[in-house]
Formats: structure tokens, sequence, C-alpha cells
DNA sequence: TACTGAATTAGTACTTGGTATTAGAATGTG
DNA sequence: CACATTCTAATACCAAGTACTAATTCAGTA
């Protein structure tokens, strides 16, 4: 058996995602199945075909231009105390959650406390070596994070970086980074 | 007499630029004149049909919004075997990097792993409750990053996913993640 | 007024990417 | 084995066209 259906439908669902100009024939050949049972797919999993995709695309566009900027730093550094301590705030916002439930992607709360860590050791070059995360409640959409970052042990190459990630002083997520570093700055 | 070709070739003209949804159809029941004579205004002034028009439209939004909006999983899902592994693709590019040294921030790879591990897990709501990470090596731009994930352990309400990431068969990444499900599907 | 050329309309065959529906085949499971 | 699920096939139909041919209408003029 090549496939399950479950397997096939979460595959197919991924897929548009990222390529939603895809036709039922295209879906068809390259998981190997008829197109009748991607149609059947697109039906069970309420995907609209391709030109209504299209047209909903186009329509976003035109009357709706979005100007979303990329975030250079995830979350705004608020404190910066170098080689002792950071803040900073990131507010959840429809693009960090799940559509199905509004609950932010763990990986972006990750990246808030992992910038902020590489963020506050100081020198040239800075990278993660490892971390033990915790996500301990789950975050909503609209909720403001709020990451504190204290640096609790230096020792030749490496950095110690507690980050703790608090909603309304609820912790959310507590993590430990160690860093690796070379070429301190002056 | 109603409108000169001239005349009604620029209001044409216009009438798309405002609402560039209308079909022939509706063209040609606007200026009283056949279906025929909106198509053969549109060849004369090259103007693509309806649906190339949207087309259109939803292309460039999409690139636009592709390149703004992180994308819903982090790297191209190759493989997925629910409940047990699943291989993810992802090319470092220049949103990925650090700029002063070209080497991929951590969170990106994580977000890979991560997105990855919650992806082969078949529940309603999958989170990611804690995890254990190391970057091996750092990652470079315009390397192919491959993410293997595979499901180790599985209890009550969690379920563990390794992942282990590579270049070229160079272990980059690694990670340990327990992952929160509930209402599993059916 | 009849003629000419441009403009318009009509009609047919074909295309893409589907929907909607019915029916049958293949596969998996108790 | 029987049965259900899953998959495939087949048909009729649709929108919104393209491509092409042919006929008709109109406006200006020789």
């Amino acid at each position: 058996m090549r496939l399950s259906k479950k397997e096939r439908q979460k595959k197919l669902t991924l897929a548009l995602e990222a390529e939603p100009f895809l036709t039922d024939e295209e879906m068809a050949r390259r998981y190997g199945v008829s197109i009748q049972t991607i149609r059947l797919d697109r039906m069970e999993l309420g995907i609209p075909e391709l030109r209504g995709r299209i047209k909903y695309m186009a329509e976003k566009n035109f009357d709706h231009v979005r100007s979303l900027y990329p975030e250079e730093v995830v979350g705004q550094v608020t404190e910066l105390k170098l080689d002792h301590s950071g803040i900073s705030l990131l507010e959840i916002r429809e693009e960090h959650v799940f559509a199905r439930n509004r609950i932010a992607r763990g990986h972006h709360l990750f990246a808030q406390a992992n910038s902020l860590a590489v963020a506050v050791v100081d020198a040239e070059v800075v990278l993660t070596a490892t971390a033990s995360i915790r996500f301990i409640r789950p975050v909503r959409l609209g909720e403001r994070c709020v990451a504190k970052a204290y640096v609790t042990k230096e020792t030749h190459h490496r950095t110690q970086v507690d980050v703790q990630t608090t909603v309304e002083e609820e912790i959310v997520f507590q993590g430990v980074f160690d860093v690796y570093r070379s070429k301190e700055d002056s």
C-alpha cells in the first residue's frame, strides 16, 4: 500500500498551503492516485477547487493590501545589559498561531527566547549550542509575551542564559540556552 | 448610436482597472454589445481573459504574502507517516541567516524540527510541551537541511518525537520533542 | 443609389478545471 | 466468508473562455 487516506490528506493539505496553485491532476500524479480520489479528499477536507482558491487570494490582494514587515529580531528588545540580562516583548498575532485553535506555534516563543539569549551575549559570533525548553501553558492570539533573560554561567567559550517568558506575570515558557561565543568584543 | 468603438474600448480598459473581476458577459451587458465584440476588444487591447487576470493577481498576492508571512509549516514536508515518522526539507536563504556571518539563526532550525514533530502526530490538538535540543554545527546560507522525525514513545497524552537534521548526511541539529496531544482523530 | 470596408454579431468546435452523481472494482477487516 | 471502506471509472454538466468562419449591419462615399 502506498499511503493511507489520512496521510495523503494531511500531505495534501500541507502541499496546498505551500503551493496553492496545484491542480487536482497534478496532485493525483504526485500521490499516485486517481483524480477522483483527490476530489473526494478535497470534499472531505472542505478545500475549494483551484479556481476558487486562486480567486480567494486575488480578492484578498485586491481589497486588502497587507502591510506586514518581516521582523528583524523576533520580539522587541526593551532592556539589555550585555552579558547580564535582557527583556523582550512579543505580541501574538495571526501569523504566529495555528489557524485551527489560535494557539501560538511553539517555535515563535522559542524564537523570541533564543534571539534574546543570543542578543544578551556580548561577542562577535554567538551561536546557540544546546537548549532545554518547556512550554508551560499555551499562549493565545493577542497575548503579550514578556521574555526575561539572565546570564547564569560563563566559561571559556560558553555562556548559559536562562530565559523565562510570561504573560501577565504567568509563566508560559522556560528555557535554558547554552550559547557558544567567540572573538569577544572588547 | 450607442458608443463608438474607441470610446467603448477606453471605458472597458478603465472599468477593468477598477473592477478586474468582470466577465465578458457582464461587460457586454453593460455596454449593450454582444459578447463577441467585447472579446474582439480585449484581443485588440491585449487584455487577458478573466481567469488570467485573477490568476495574475493571486500570484502577485501569493509571492507578496509568502515573503512576509512565516510559512505554516516551516520547510517542505516530503514524507509523512502519521504517528511514525516524517521528513522535511529547508533550504537556508537570506532571511534565515545572521547578516554578519551568514550562519542560520538557531530558531529556524528549531522551527523546522518543531513543526515537523507536531505534524507527524495525528491528533486534533498538538502542542510542544518540552524539548531538548542541540545545535551540532553551524548551518550556512544555501545549505539544504533535511529533518527526519521519528516517534519514539507514546503515552496517554504525550508523544515523544526525535528529530535529526542533516546537511549532506552530516548531522547539524538534534532534538527530542515531548509533544502533548488531545482529542485524537478517530 | 449601390458599393465598399469597417464594425458587429452569430455560430460551431474545442479547452480547462472543475461539480455532481452513479456504479463498479479493489482492498482490508471482523 | 461477508461486509465496509476506499478507490477508480464513467457520464453528464458547467463557466468562461479560445479559435475560427461566416453572416449581417452600418456609415460614408463614388
